[in-house]
DNA sequence: GTGGTCTAGACCACA
DNA sequence: GTGGTCTAGACCACA
């Protein structure tokens, strides 16, 4: 159903806690870069074999972590790196 | 990022509107005047620092409330005085 | 190209007119029948081989002809008789 | 004034004429390539210096001898090269 | 060099 | 998963 083999979320899982943090990892692991485009919602949903609901939940849970920025009517976009580390100090560190 | 200093939509309105209700001030202090062609679409998507298809959306509003008057191939102009207080009038006073 | 071997606007057409054409066709016919929801904007741009822009300008069209009524978030139907009536009476008997 | 030293039209020439066949060069020496899109009408006007109805003139010109193939709303593209001869045999060899 | 049409495709509010 | 808004930018008809 997902083209991303990783992603299995556990029954008991959030499903867009879920996709959120399989993105996270691929922004973490470089895969998706810095000012780099994000694939749109609707792509993500048919991705990760999810509702457009739940990818657009994913994205906005992203999005209040500081790892990606969204532009009106252009796209969600990979935050620069500064930002997201001040955004994960903010949150205590790892 | 807009030349014009006034306009400063929220996010949550909607952008045509507030540029057509920031080009309807300009008619209503004179700074635009009865018969004067309005800057043409493209250069108010310019100055807006909106699509074209925005700046498009905010002179046909213009126009349904009758404060301009667009002549295809040659441009948009603001109302003479008269035609613009009968529509105010027919949406009754303020 | 298009899903509907009838559709084939000459150059000279305005896309939306011809789609909103072809519709209309196909109310009349009674392929679309009232208060049955028309194919989304994003199907029938696909089937119409339009943009969505173009699809939506065309369901436009069809609403202000009274042939059919749009609810937000749920689809565009097709009017009821009565409705479709009126207004074809209002513009006069072909 | 024009971006392209190799532009320099006698006062004798048609514009267009002269656009077209400096675009035509262009393609010939394959810095222009099949398929790939050309610069936009408003940005060839720009480039050579010359209204945009001149700019028009020359690509519609280019359309005629088949160099060029225009998709509406998208671009204009450097045809592919079997088109081009054949065009070109069709106007008797050189 | 204007307004008109059109493409392709993004996110948003809502149900 | 819909219609609504919006971006960016193409060519077209006309004056």
């Amino acid at each position: 159903m997902s083209m991303h083999p990783d992603f299995q979320p556990k029954p008991t899982e959030l499903v867009y806690e879920a996709v959120a943090q399989h993105i996270a990892a691929r922004i973490e692991t470089g895969e998706l870069k810095p000012d780099e485009p994000l694939p749109s919602e609707r792509r993500l949903a048919h991705e990760y074999g999810v509702s457009l609901g739940s990818a657009r939940h994913a994205t906005r849970l992203l999005r209040y972590r500081g790892l990606v920025v969204t532009v009106r009517s252009k796209g969600t976009y990979v935050a620069e790196r500064p930002a997201r580390e001040e955004i994960a100090h903010a949150r205590g560190p790892r």
